[in-house]
DNA sequence: GATGAATGAGCCTTCATTCAT
DNA sequence: TATGAATGAAGGCTCATTCAT
């Protein structure tokens, strides 16, 4: 039995995904996967390393190709000459979000396991690496356009990771809450002008000056 | 040895908390916990029944009076009259996040160990139990005062639910990041009013009807 | 509280009574056994010593109450004049039988405890002190009235036990298969010829020595 | 460590063996038998799945066959010709008890465990087993020869099965009264005519409506 | 006499991983 | 390469019993 068996690594990983949404990283059994597919654990070791290592097959290439779409996308604005950017912003992320949203509707299985299934594995807390590249840009994005708010020191910058952890959060809330895709499209655009709406109010306050004091306030 | 020896539970509620923080509750270790604090397994077995037992001597007290605090708060802002609302909404909902950030800061162990040790315990989604009080009266006020963007349906109550996990997960970074209490209240400020306005712009955007076009986006 | 408290010692033992026919004695558990009466392990220990103890007290006065009765019987027959025996054997065998189902009935519940929970304790065995008596007694009635077949040695003398024991164990199913007492007296009836038969047909083969062999034998 | 280990598994099986029959199943340790065999606690569960499964593995095996055996005795029996069964009853009967009993003494190890170490698993009332066959062709048998006391109803049926219970515990006296072969011949001889003719006593009392008052009886 | 917290050894079981075959 | 038996530590938990109060 020298040779690999013909379909044994998809049937382990297709196993080992199911086992892994079940139960999650950490209670899930690797004799369990290694019976359900029809082969040995010892196999699973000479694929895959570890636990762990069959777990980032599944979903490390994804989270991935993810990363580095995004950051393509990001790029992509950034590079355009300092005046467009303003205009054109918006569509580009309309656009761009289209395009993310895409790929997690192609790579709906390993979304799942990154975000319920992942803890403890190197992945548990995957989003930041999402919301890193997003910062990245945002600040570049701020000092190119001029934000005048942004002096104020530490807190903002902090404030920017945990706001845009809190968008990335929401957005794969689709995953978890299984939206079909049309659902998916009109959630994230509502999410988009929240979020935006809320950038905007704390780093661009001065578009906002009038009136401020008569909107309700839904969160005590 | 019969009535309580001096101390063994102070000590083992401690190094249970060490243990739990460290390790996170499933890879905790009772006898580890027992043997740092002095004792034997079977004494957090007589004191708390089992392991989540422990966990939950120490989140849960804190938890309950975190969700009675906030639907006091909530509570009293419902009763007001109706015509009051709407004007008072500002002030009562920056003073009711001052007395929950007050409490956070009474209890930051308790926070923490919710936060980021309880996968495995009923307490893992806890942050559900808030949104869902918070959700509750979010509704409440808007039939109150009146919201045409209610009626599209399904998706409307979705939102709010998502939008209100994002605040409330957003609010507890204040203490993964260990923020001191005056960072904190500045940052609390910022995100109310990022909230707020996010909110806002979805359920109430007539009343920003005025060049939405030349906001910046700084989210992809 | 240093007072007996009113009723607890009846409750424990019905408590405990519960829990071993429910459990069996092994799998019984004294706090469990305290908890349901309202008091303490500790108080079950001043009061019976220990677990078995406890069993004992349930068990052993009934047990050694119809031993006594057992032997009484047994006693009063012995005493009578060597050549009524044989005569009043009949008699007073069904009367000794009556008696001892009448006391049995009166003590189901010990009895049930002695056949279906005393795993674990020194009454596992409790039959053999029944046996014992009633192998004694059988010795001197058979050489009291001759018989030739005793002298065929140690065989015969385990023969004897333990055709008692099947005899006896036969006799408890009434408490097993839980049989009102009508049912009982009627089954009972059955078993004593049963086994008197099978006995004469050891021992005393002479009264049978026709045409044996026409028999039909049931049992392969 | 690839592949069996030369005699581990025989070691394992002596020592557990060992440790039933000393302690019980319930009081028999795992981890005395692996350190006994010299393995680990590991080692047996992926050979015999848990401690039951190693009990199962030392007695099942016999226990079917024995049923095996036995049903197979009664089988052939039932096949015969009618009018053949009555009298060729006997010989069949004392053949088929001597195959049994042949059985036995080659597995006296197996047969102990079940009568004195089976208390907790499922072969705690292994005799039933054995009965429910005996009853099931006695029951044909009866039918076949003609049995008028058999229309008497419940009670009868009832009687059969403890009837027999009590012949089936008393040949595995041998067992426990660790009986050589010659003397377990001659007692299976004895109590093989004693339950015959008890069992004819209840079941064709017309046999023997003879002078029956003047029988001795040795049970009180 | 009553209490019940503490004891601490012991239970069965499960696991990821290794490695001789 | 594939196998799967063996490892051996660790897991949570339960128990009868003790004894300071």
């Amino acid at each position: 039995m020298a040779k690999q068996k013909e379909g044994v690594y998809e049937r382990v990983l297709e196993c080992a995904e199911k086992e892994f949404l079940k139960k999650g990283f950490k209670d899930a059994s690797l004799r369990e996967i290694a019976k359900e597919a029809g082969t040995s654990t010892g196999s699973i070791y000479t694929r895959f390393g570890d636990k762990e290592g069959l777990f980032r097959e599944l979903a490390e290439p994804v989270l991935e190709e993810l990363k580095e779409l995004f950051t393509a996308i990001q790029e992509r604005f950034d590079q355009l000459e300092e005046d467009c950017k303003e205009s054109s912003m918006r569509s580009y992320s309309e656009n761009g979000m289209e395009k993310v949203l895409d790929y997690i509707y192609d790579h709906m299985d390993a979304f799942k396991l990154l975000l319920d299934a992942s803890y403890g594995t190197r992945f548990q807390n995957f989003l930041d690496e999402l919301v890193e590249i997003e910062v990245r840009y945002t600040f570049r994005y701020m000092k190119a356009i001029g934000c005048r708010t942004l002096e104020e020191g530490k807190t903002s910058g902090e404030f920017i990771h945990i706001a845009a952890t809190g968008y990335f959060s929401a957005m794969f809330e689709v995953v978890r809450h299984n939206m079909d895709r049309d659902q998916a499209e009109r959630y994230i655009d509502m999410l988009q002008k929240y979020h935006q709406a809320g950038f905007d109010t704390i780093f661009y306050p001065e578009k906002y000056e009038h009136g401020k004091d008569d909107l309700t306030d839904p969160i005590s």
